[in-house]
DNA sequence: AGCGTCATGTCAGTCACTGACATCATGGGT
DNA sequence: ACCCATGATGTCAGTGACTGACATGACGCT
């Protein structure tokens, strides 16, 4: 492939749309072949048919590619908040919105995803924050709804604990069981436990 | 000050030791001044009187010199493990033996730390990660003591939000009670709660 | 005095990320 | 058909975190 053609595909991927979500793609293949850490934006950037510069208007930074999808999670959560109720119903019954993000179609991709996460340790620490973002989420909406802000905080992690630890079993090799199913059953495992 | 005078203090500071220490104090020092962000590694070597490559021989990354010493929060919590026990009998038990980590002299040290980590996102990504390696390094210990490791996973989870919002609710503003009686009434509140 | 060891200094280099400015396709108005 | 505002992109220079390779100085031991 000539130079020429380097700059034509450049050209025509300009403006054809859809960039971020070229990137995305780009960068996932890459991670998984040649790691995190062996991957630089300008390597994904060029895949994708772009500039690194145009990477960084779309993402905040390098690791965000990976979860710029999940940051659509909190309005899912909050989607399926009840106007009242105890805080543990309450915290149900957003854990059973939020099953409907993860249907088996979604599991491979989800694993190949989680599996470049649990080899870097900057990946870890951003999902990690965004799984704070969702408990703090989670506390405020509690919190609105007149219960008390520390109780609305430790119903907000163990919420958050519970979707986790779902999502871990619903990943986990073998684990043939849909995601609901799963999580209901931590849910009772974590009220067994107190 | 010359920059001989310069060159000998970074002489006289070179072989007395206690890098470590000095860089941990300038680097607190520089981010309660200039935030976090406005201070280069490079300012707070030179503030220890060592340089910049020497900072990165005693800490990870930048962010590693305000969370050092939580890495020993790890061996206080098993130490205080029981040989066996309930779940949330050996979590509690874990809890008590935490508490003796934060005594009371110790708040105004915490408040200063935490307020620089709250005013900026990649901190708190790091304070998440040593808070999710002690429910990890937990659950081990949990596992190895024969409980199912689903159940492990949310009993050290449940452990560890406890803990960290007792930590929270410690430091807060107006807070004088101190951190195991904080952190008893949190224990007993999220029981009530599920 | 000679020697090994360990902490440190020096230097060059990579890469993530940013600000400023230029460029180009598209859509709407004239 | 022309023109212009807009938004997405390209280009370029720069900063700062972090690393590898190698040199040097202080200390303890013999």
């Amino acid at each position: 492939m000539s130079a020429s053609d380097i700059t034509m595909m450049r050209i025509m991927a300009r403006w054809q749309g859809g960039a971020a979500e070229r990137l995305k793609e780009a960068a996932l293949t890459l991670f998984q072949s040649h790691g995190y850490d062996g991957t630089t934006v300008a390597e994904i950037a060029a895949a994708a048919g772009v500039t690194e510069r145009t990477f960084f208007r779309h993402f905040a930074d390098k690791r965000e590619v990976l979860f710029f999808d999940q940051n659509a999670f909190e309005g899912v959560f909050l989607a399926a908040l009840p106007a009242s109720g105890a805080p543990m119903e309450l915290v149900t019954a957003v854990l059973a919105g939020a099953a409907s993000l993860f249907p088996d179609e979604r599991r491979p991709w989800s694993r190949a995803r989680q599996a470049v996460i649990v080899g870097n340790v900057a990946l870890q620490e951003r999902e990690l924050l965004k799984m704070s973002l969702l408990a703090v989420a989670l506390t405020r909406a509690l919190t609105e709804r007149g219960i008390d802000p520390v109780d609305a905080a430790l119903a907000a992690e163990a919420g958050v604990a519970v979707f986790r630890t779902a999502f871990a079993a619903w990943i986990a090799d073998g684990e043939e069981r849909p995601f609901p199913e799963i999580q209901t059953e931590i849910l009772n495992r974590l009220r067994a436990l107190l």
